[in-house]
Order: structure tokens, then sequence, then C-alpha cells
DNA sequence: TAAAAATACTCCATAGGTATTTTAT
DNA sequence: ATAAAATACCTATGGAGTATTTTTA
């Protein structure tokens, strides 16, 4: 390049044809030094602004020129101006910067898990559950650039969700530690006792403290239907079955207020955990149970230890969890 | 740089210190690199797309994650993909590149006068005259990105804005070619011949064809007020003073229309371009005038030649001005 | 005549290339 | 075992510096 004669400065035809294919693409670097030079309207202290000398600054606001295929400044060795076109230009190189530099600082603000979004999983109580409500008050004010999908999951599906990326974190119901996929951790949230939900006509309401396990053996039973493969349903029909008996389950329901619906409406007595219990309070009534460890149901978070935004989820749950009694 | 002793892939820590400072700003070819590789996820893919080797472009995402603070991509050497922070970055590299590429569009457009706004004087009877209302809406059409300032200006300073850039084009209102400043061009837009202004009582009005300027000698006239220094009143005063008497301003306006409705109102009649006569015909009627060269009135379009813009506008009004009948 | 932009040329930093190593499936 | 990313090292492009020329106010 530069093969040029030389004698006086050469037509921009001529410059146009050498420098045409040395610049064939834009870099943020020539919008810096055109604003320079744009605000400063002087080679010289626009070269000094940007702390390189006048000569490059030239040559590169000259390739620039020549890669717009227009003029930007108006200039003689005594005065520079800006054409209309660079004025148009100054706006929109202005605004391409800014948006270089919001998008350095998105990167940045998304690395720390301030931006983004998150896909959870949840249990269909979880929203009852104080400490987990707490923690969605918490992170979203927090966190308020980060968008929450949340998504209605059962055990196995949450699980597998939460392997196959789909879900970042999940909330699960479940007696013991979940099986974690791996990269995952996990955060017990709350534990709580299973409870006997009874209507208030029941013999059982009249007496006080636990109950046996064995008295419900003859009672009527209301609960989550089979085919769902409820992980509740399944600690109930073990614990029953280690009590000595089989549970007759009635009635059969999809959701949990159906359940408590239907034992206020004295259809039968149902075994749930305490925060469940609470939907429907009138009309019914708990007493815990006598037993220990497999009466337990606690609420879990498993959550991809990978992702900031998900480790600051997690966070935001932690200093809500209760901590385990034992 | 790398300095490093090698061995096994270097931790992340180690690398961020040694190559924290060869890194210093964000170039537009990060962000192609970047979003190549989003896109295939797949560094020996990407690459080839560029059109570069692997090797390169692998350093330019470590040098982007580096500078950005950030993990863009979680990879092995058997699979790459993006972190959420990849994610939100991937979005906004790719609008910057958009507004980039903006910019270098506006400014091409803008370089050939398709953007951008001009400032436009023009006489108070400009837009009455039909050359250059049809020249205003062709314009408008051709060039709807192109924003149109118009001022009113009187002769001189018009001229005056011309000469210190305020004004990119000015619509002059003069019998000869007004005095064009360093580097502008003139165009004649329409030619008319002053007419006289009569209400429909007014002896002159049972007439028929052209009045003799010294029929007018004892009349009551209507014209500019002196102090605005109105090139048309100069006209008319030297019209008169040629054909031998001194013109006789019984009332003075401001405004064309002003000077039409006190014609109207019978309290004196006025000389003036035909074009201003139009404005209220109902119960005034024009006369042409003997003579000739002298009560000519042109309209003249005064432009920057070197604004590409003013120059699209000039050629609108060449389009659409009516050549001199001579 | 002097200030400032443009040219001529020199140099070196660094982007990119080639060869090789490391890693994970 | 193999594909693919990371490292090591080399090359050369082109951006920046210095010296000088050209221009115009």
């Amino acid at each position: 390049m530069d093969i040029t004669p030389c004698g006086r400065y050469e037509s921009i035809a001529i410059r146009a044809a050498i420098i045409a294919f040395t610049v064939s693409i834009l870099e943020l670097k020539h919008l810096r030094y055109f604003i320079a030079v744009a605000e400063e309207l002087h080679f010289g202290r626009a070269a000094e602004r940007l702390g390189i000398a006048q000569p490059p600054l030239s040559r590169q606001i000259r390739y620039l020129e020549q890669y717009l295929n227009a003029e930007l400044f108006q200039r003689t060795s005594r005065h520079v101006e800006l054409t209309p076109a660079g004025k148009v230009f100054w706006a929109e190189a202005i605004e391409t910067l800014r948006v270089a530099e919001h998008a350095r600082q998105s990167a940045m603000r998304a690395d720390r898990g301030e931006l983004g979004e998150l896909s959870i999983g949840f249990f269909p109580a979880a929203p009852l559950i104080d400490p987990i409500a707490a923690t969605f008050r918490e992170f979203r004010q927090l966190f308020p650039t980060v968008h929450l999908n949340l998504h209605e999951r059962a055990f196995f599906e949450g699980l597998q969700d939460l392997r196959n990326g789909s879900l970042d974190l999940c909330l699960l119901r479940n007696r013991t530690p979940p099986p974690c996929p791996e990269g995952t951790e996990l955060i017990e949230i709350l534990s709580e006792d299973l409870v006997v939900l009874i209507y208030n006509d029941h013999p059982l309401a009249k007496g006080e403290g636990p109950v046996a396990l064995g008295d419900l053996a003859l009672e009527a039973m209301i609960h989550f239907s089979s085919g769902q493969n409820n992980a509740l349903l399944s600690q109930v029909t073990q614990l029953c079955r280690e009590a000595g008996f089989e549970p007759r389950i009635e009635q059969e329901a999809g959701q949990n207020s159906t359940i408590v619906g239907l034992v206020a409406a004295g259809m039968g007595i149902s075994i749930l955990p305490p925060s469940i219990c609470q939907i429907g309070k009138h009309g019914t009534c708990t007493r815990p149970i006598q037993g220990d460890g497999p009466l337990r149901s606690s609420a879990w978070l498993v959550y991809n230890a990978g992702n900031r935004l998900a480790q600051n989820f997690a966070d935001a749950v932690r200093r809500n969890a209760i901590p385990s009694p034992r």
C-alpha cells in the first residue's frame, strides 16, 4: 500500500482506489477515533486525547471515510468541520459505542448472576410454604432483572428436566434427600412431620395429642391418585404398611385443595404435610402422628451449581431455609 | 505474553492474570468471532466460517472472556456450550453489530443526501408559489428521512445566514439574480411581472388590458412598511420614480395578506407579484402593467453546493422550475 | 509565515498461521 | 482411539511513530 508517487495531496478518487481493499471491516477503534476528531475538530488535539500521534489518526479517518464511501470531514490544513454525513455518523457512532458498552456490562452482570433468566421447577404446594414464598419475594427484590420461568413439576419429571438442562433449579418434596444429578447441589429448605387431617365432626377430632397410626387402619382415606406416581402417596402407603395395614383410599384427587375439600366435606381423612393442611382450615383440624423419622417430609432445592444465577437463587433459599430440627 | 511454563491447561485465574493487560479494548472483531462460535458451538467450524484458523479464534475468545471478566462458553475438548452470561452477551453482541451496520448505512445514505436535515430560508409568500409548493411535496416524497427546518427570512438576512452556514438553502425574491455567497449556486425558479392589485369598485377595475404606470401617480398605495427594507417595496418605489412620480404609500403593512386585505377593503391599490395577489381574490382584481424588464420579479434558490442533501433539494427545484420566458 | 493536515518511511506489536499437546468421550 | 480445544512458537500484516512536505489563512 501507499505506492503513491506523491506530490500535492492526492485526489480522493485515487486515494480511494488505493485504500479500497486495505480496510475491509469496521472496528470500534475507528468510531472512537472519529468521535474524538468530531468533538475536537482538530486532528492534533484529537490525537493527543487518544494518546496516539496525529498522522495515524489522519490515516485511520481517511480509511474510515473510504470504508463508508462517504466524506465525514470537510478539512483544509487550517480548518476541520463535519459534513452533513459526518454529523449523522457522529450520532450513530456514539450510539454504537453505547450499545457495545451495554453489551459488556450485560455480560459482566450476567456472569455475576444479576441478569438473565432462570427456569425453576416446583411441586404444587411449594408456594404455600413460607420459606419458599419468602425466597421468591427476596430474590425478585434483589435481582429484578432476572426473569423467573416457573414450571409445575412432579418429583421424577423435575429431576429429569434438571438433568437435561431444561430446568436450572427444582423444588422437590421428599422424605429423604433426592438423588442429585451430576453437577447439581442440594439444599434442605424445611422439614415437617406428616399429620392427620380430619373433619371437625370426626371422633378423632375430639382427642388431644398424637394419634397412633394404627388407629387409622379402618378409616376411609383421601389421597392423590395412584396414577400420578406421587411421592407423598408412596410415603403414606409405606407408613401404613409399616404400621401393619393397607391404607383404604376411598377417594382419589389430583390437587392438594381437592383433598382438603373432600376431607372438610366429611368424605374421609388424609395424611399430609402441615403446609398443605393449612389450605382450607375451615371445618377441618389436624393432629400429629406418633413416631418420627418415617413421618418426615422435607422440601428440597436441587440446582445446577454451574449457573451463577442459580447459585444466587440458592443463596436466597439458604437464607430463608428453616434448619432441620435434628 | 505467553510466558507460560506450560503443562496441562492452565487455570483460568492464571491465564487471566497474564492476559489481563494485553486486551484493553473491545473491538467488533471480537463480537464477530464470538457470534460465530455461539452459533456453531464448535471452534473449528466457526473458524472455518470466519476464514481463520482455529487457534487464533480460541485465543480471541479467551481474550474476550478475560476482557469481560466473564465466562461465555462452558467447553471441553469435546463439547462447547453457552453459559447464561454467554447467552446474554450473544443477544447484545448481535445488537451491537446491528447498530454498527446501521451507522455505516446512515453515513452512506447521508453522504448521498438521503438522510439528515436541511435548514431552508424562505420569503413569506414562497409557499404560495406553485413550483415551490410542488418542490416541497416532491422532495418530501423522495426523501422522507430528511428533516426540513423552515425559517422565514427577509432578503438580506437569508443571504447572511447562507454565508454563516445557519442555512443550507434560501428561497429569495428579487428582480435580478441575488449576489451569491462563496460556495453557493443559484437557480431561477419562476419569473413573474408585477401587476396592479385593485378593488372591484375602483375606476381602473372597469378597464381592460395593461395599465400605464403613470396612471397610478395619484393613487393611494398600500405596501410593506419601509422599516422592513423589503425588496419588493424597493422595486416598486424605483419603478414609480422611473415613471416620473413618487409613490404615495398611504398604509403600511408587514404581511402579504394584510396588504391584500386593505386593498379589498378599498383603502387603496398595490403593485405586487401575481402569486401574492391570489391570496384574497374576493373583492379584488388585477391588471398587468405596461412595460417589461423592470417589472420582473423572480423567485430564486441559493444553496450551498457542497451539501449533497442541499443539492438533492436543488435538483427537485430545477425539475419544478418554470423557465424564464426570455 | 506559521499552524496544521497530509505524506513517506520505519518499526514493532499482535493477529493469524502451523505444529503439537492435552483432554474427554 | 479420535475429535477437538488448548498451547507453543513462528510469520507478517498493518497500526503507530518520526520526519518531512504541502497547504491555506
